[in-house]
DNA sequence: CCTCGTAGTTAGAGCGCTCCAACTCTAGAC
DNA sequence: GTCTAGAGTTGGAGCGCTCTAACTACGAGG
């Protein structure tokens, strides 16, 4: 910074201003500090810029598994929103497991980032709680109750209930569901379920199988229905992965899908569109709210609102794997 | 710090070695220190401490899709080998745009970053060799002729190979080929096919249908083949969700996969393993490439070795879209 | 009893930047 | 010609740490 300063004539304050684009330097000054820079190869460090600024104009992004497309999506719509605002991301994976997520918060902590969104975290409220205390934090996909950090999800036990209710219009009334167990997300969903079952007077018909957000789960769970002495017409599946195992254990058995059994999963992953699937299922919109996430942690940073938690509203997205019942 | 030091009654140099595990310390100050850190809720200033020791102990890393299912593989082998040799991650998606994608190298720059690695990066041979010079890079997926950084790639045209002498094994002598088009890796893939053919005196029969890796252009060229006069009993496909398109394509002409036309992909990805789907494949070691790619880096970061360039094998995964070929 | 080596510890000078207060220099108002 | 405002610029004091070289004990060896 020195020897810019030198070359261009100035002193290091002003290449200091002309590298954060300060309105208050003249024309001429600029354009040689700017030369200067791009004659000696110099860009500004950005420790030492954060270091001496007191911030980071970062905010530290902790996604729980790579390998699933949703955190993915997620993503795209924080790193809209927080570029919009000028904010840096910096991503760390947990890989599934609470201790690297734990490591990776830490990393972050002392990294001083202005800010954290968790997406799908596994842990713990205490010590998410922690973190909240040191730097703002959101969580999107998993909701906490009354704590001190903001949280972005989807209304789960709505997204279940549009599932039953698309099946109800279509005549189905022997409706099965197989769940996502202790997975995230799956008790609101399940209890969606059971209410709108009871709701539509079909308590004595529902039907809860357990599974685990696999797709050997999905295998296993309409496996377990087919061999029961009453066929459901329809299965609402906790996730598109479980919902596809589900498909071909029928088809295996036999059935035809939705001829048969119609089946409605959940997420509206990229797997749900692929045409050989075609798996009727109910959308979050992860996009929003990933960018819900971040805009509420920027305007918390800039003192704008205060942290809370959102409720998104999904939606039905009808495809191939859903048909009017038939008579029987 | 100061505080720190002052409440365990020691210097600041001293809580900076603690802080740093170094063992020229008595465990009686240790212990002191430690306790006073916890108490203060002290935790280093990593960027500070970067800054003063001039070097950053992380590794940039450049997915260019967090959507694609094989970055996060790649990622898991680069975390593994980082991890263990002490280095810390820092992640940057170029959500396929080049200009994001420059600009995440930027960053990395000016965080001073001890190292970089591209994965499935789109940015020219210039562009690269520009960071290269700043900080060693090691490129994953893409190769480059002659060039100041190191890269891990798979030995696609051999991939190919293992596609076709599969198939022809299985009697099949019209082999058609759906390509990826400009995409990484589609050129020796679609030339290791050619080859393959030709060497198996199968030249005449010989057919590229151009591709992008899409599930669309995988459906398009099916349809392309079917449209023409000698139907092939067997195509070979870029990648798996070409492929998946493919077979779409041709269950709704009414043809049976694998009996009517046998099917090859590549990349093994996560929807190739699909029961549903059960795609025969051509697998890559992401993780060891992932491995790979940081074990280099790492070597050259420590004066151990020097950036090369390192071809992995692929292998054959067969599952159920390729069929022995029916007498026509 | 006096060195000598070693383990443990320390002061102080940076690392490369931002920010503040203060300064200089126009140009317009009177 | 003086005064003032504001734009443009500057020096210097940190930001929180590491690192070097030097220093202090303290027991072993001569």
């Amino acid at each position: 910074m020195e020897d810019v300063a030198q070359i261009a004539g100035v002193s290091r304050a002003l290449v200091s201003l002309v590298m954060r684009d300060s309105p208050r330097v003249s024309d001429d000054s600029r354009q040689r500090v700017t030369e200067a820079a791009s004659k000696l190869g110099y860009r500004p460090n950005l420790m030492a810029r954060n270091l001496a600024a007191r911030k980071t104009m970062t905010i530290g992004v902790l996604l729980n598994d790579l390998h699933n497309p949703w955190f993915a999506e997620v993503t795209d719509g924080i790193h809209a929103s927080a570029e919009r605002h000028g904010y840096q991301l910096i991503l760390a994976s947990g890989r599934r497991s609470p201790r690297l997520e734990s490591r990776a918060l830490d990393t972050f902590l002392a990294s001083r980032v202005d800010g954290i969104i968790v997406a799908g975290c596994r842990l713990s409220s205490a010590r998410l709680e922690a973190v909240a205390s040191e730097v703002a934090l959101v969580s999107v996909g998993r909701a906490f109750s009354k704590v001190s950090f903001g949280s972005v999800t989807t209304d789960d036990a709505h997204g279940a209930r549009l599932a039953v209710e698309h099946l109800y219009e279509l005549g189905h009334r022997r409706i099965a569901h197989i769940d996502g167990g202790k997975g995230a997300g799956a008790a609101p969903r399940r209890t969606g379920y059971l209410r709108t079952m009871r709701g539509l007077g079909l308590a004595d018909t529902s039907q809860v199988i357990t599974g685990d957000f696999t797709e050997e789960s999905g295998a296993h769970g309409a496996e377990k229905l087919l061999r029961g002495s009453v066929l459901p017409t329809a299965i609402f599946i906790a996730n598109d992965l479980s919902a596809v195992g589900a498909i071909d254990a029928i088809e295996r058995g036999g059935l035809v899908v939705p001829d048969d059994v119609a089946i409605v999963g959940f997420d509206n992953t990229a797997l749900a569109a692929l045409n050989h699937i075609g798996l009727t299922t109910i959308d979050q919109p992860r996009r929003e709210m990933g960018a819900s996430a971040a805009n509420m942690l920027i305007d918390v940073l800039n003192d704008r609102s205060e942290l809370t938690d959102v409720l998104m509203a999904p939606s039905l997205v009808v495809r191939r794997t859903t048909a009017r019942a038939r008579q029987n």
